[in-house]
RNA sequence: GGACGGGUGGGUGAGUGGCUAAAACCAGCAGACUGUAAAUCUGCCGCUCCUUGCGGGCUACGAAGGUUCGAAUCCUUCCCCGUCCA
């Protein structure tokens, strides 16, 4: 390890400072910088996040992002997953319980998390830990004594806990418990500093009340703005259905980067993109005055995007599907194949929804009716259409407007 | 433990015996248009069958029973949630 080599302290402030939403207090992360400078000891600065769906999304990158600004400037990272906490559910934001996960759920997540996080940090210098490790042997005279440091009225200070309490929504007592036992993550873990979206505000403020409450010298906290999701209202979640999934085709997340709102591209850019402040504000300025044009800065964004996950040649590949299929309204250049064995005629409809092109049968019809079906580039009308089986064949079926399957009858 | 109020489609939320597959809004989907899967406008939006008809069948308003020709709507029991009292 070259501990010795740490950037200067006011380079690594700015490098670290750059999209964050607050850093509390910001002069503690300076000594802590200072510290770490003159011992040549590295910071241990922590996320961490609970398992609940499979996928990571790029909202999530936001912060990942910023744990990976700590690991470039020499410092410990580690990612931890809430494989405990998980099971309680971060009330954070929410207007009703969660339901609670089983560890099966949680394990399952955790393994495709992990998978998908490396394509973030580098999994060389990554330290990975589990709370499950510490939380699961904590005994009940260890989580009293944990409670014991922190009052009810503190923790109905929560907007979120408020608003049910005061629109008669239920709080299961358990929920109290997430930012206390998590708290514990931070003294486990000894942690310098931890990072969250601002959401976690509350919690990560706990953590280092909690932390001090054991005598560490209590963690700075760094928050990083929430990503707003595609639909350009509501914070980017699975369950509302508006996020990009990191794992997703190129070609996905090129088409749902494009259907941002225009004026949504800028925080895209400046959370999940490298580009500095001042060349956002550039691209900003060509845009507004007309020298740039809105779709080109939009799709430039997307191929900066896809980059990071499937490198260069992905995210032009990407770029060059999108004109096609969209822009010029042709078939995409290449589309999965459904193999299917020759047989009897069968209606186009029951076709559609075997490949899953579609739900259902009615679907299928809604969906021909309204115009949305095409094969080889020809739209059928009718529904009661049917396809010949019976001999080999191939041809590309188009269903709505960004589903394409070929198909091979053999 | 007691009194009262409530549980409706992916979400919010109307509906208190037939005209309700269930208003309205949001989300979703499609078409038109466009600079994009932006915006806007229009339409669709439980499943299924065929003889495609303002057609038939099935499933659906916390659960199970019951009343009725007919129930999301009335009754009984149970489960869950909230408020107030203890």
């Amino acid at each position: 390890m070259s501990q010795t080599h740490f950037r200067p302290v006011e380079e690594q402030l700015a490098y670290l400072k750059k999209g964050a939403a607050e850093i509390i207090p910001e002069a503690e992360l300076k000594a802590k910088l200072e510290n770490s400078q003159k011992t040549g000891t590295p910071l241990r600065v922590y996320l961490g996040v609970d398992p609940t769906a499979p996928d990571i999304h790029l909202g999530h990158t936001v912060v990942l992002r910023k744990l990976k600004h700590f690991q470039d400037l020499g410092h410990t990272a580690i990612f931890l997953i809430g494989d405990f906490s998980a099971m309680i559910g971060d009330p954070t934001g929410r207007s009703e319980t969660r339901p609670p996960l089983s560890r099966d759920e949680v394990n399952v997540n955790a393994k495709t998390y992990l998978a998908q996080v490396f394509k973030i940090l580098d999994r060389d210098k990554t330290e990975v830990r589990f709370n499950s490790e510490w939380l699961d042997k904590l005994t009940s005279q260890e989580v009293v004594r944990i409670c014991g440091h922190y009052s009810l009225a503190r923790m109905l200070e929560r907007e979120d806990f408020r608003s049910r309490l005061a629109n008669s929504q239920p709080i299961s007592v358990h929920e109290l418990l997430y930012p206390l036992l998590t708290a514990y993550d931070a003294v486990a873990l000894k942690s310098d500093v931890e990072i969250g979206a601002t959401e976690q505000k509350f919690n990560l403020l706990v953590h280092r009340d909690i932390q001090r409450a054991y005598g560490l010298p209590g963690e700075v906290a760094l928050t990083m703005p929430i990503l707003v999701g595609l639909d350009g209202q509501r914070k980017m979640s699975k369950s509302l259905g508006n996020y990009i999934g990191i794992s997703e085709l190129p070609a996905e997340i090129f088409g749902k980067l494009m259907s941002i709102p225009d004026d949504l591209m800028w925080t895209y850019y400046d959370l999940v993109t490298d580009r500095t402040p001042d060349e956002i504000a550039a691209l900003k300025r060509n845009v507004a005055g007309g020298s740039a044009h809105p779709m080109d800065v939009k799709m430039r964004l997307a191929e900066e995007v896809i980059a990071g996950f499937h490198g260069e040649e992905g995210a032009r590949k990407a770029a060059e599907n999108f004109q096609r299929v969209f822009r010029d309204r042709q078939a995409p250049d290449e589309s999965e194949v459904e193999r299917i064995p020759q047989g009897p005629a069968k209606k186009l409809v029951a076709l559609l929804a075997e490949v899953k092109l579609v739900p259902s049968k009615s679907e299928a019809i809604r969906l021909i009716e309204q115009g949305g079906v095409e094969i080889d580039g020809v739209r059928i009308d009718d529904a009661r259409k049917e396809v010949d089986l019976s001999k080999p064949a191939e041809f590309l079926l188009r269903a709505g407007k960004k589903k394409f399957l070929r198909i091979i009858v053999e």
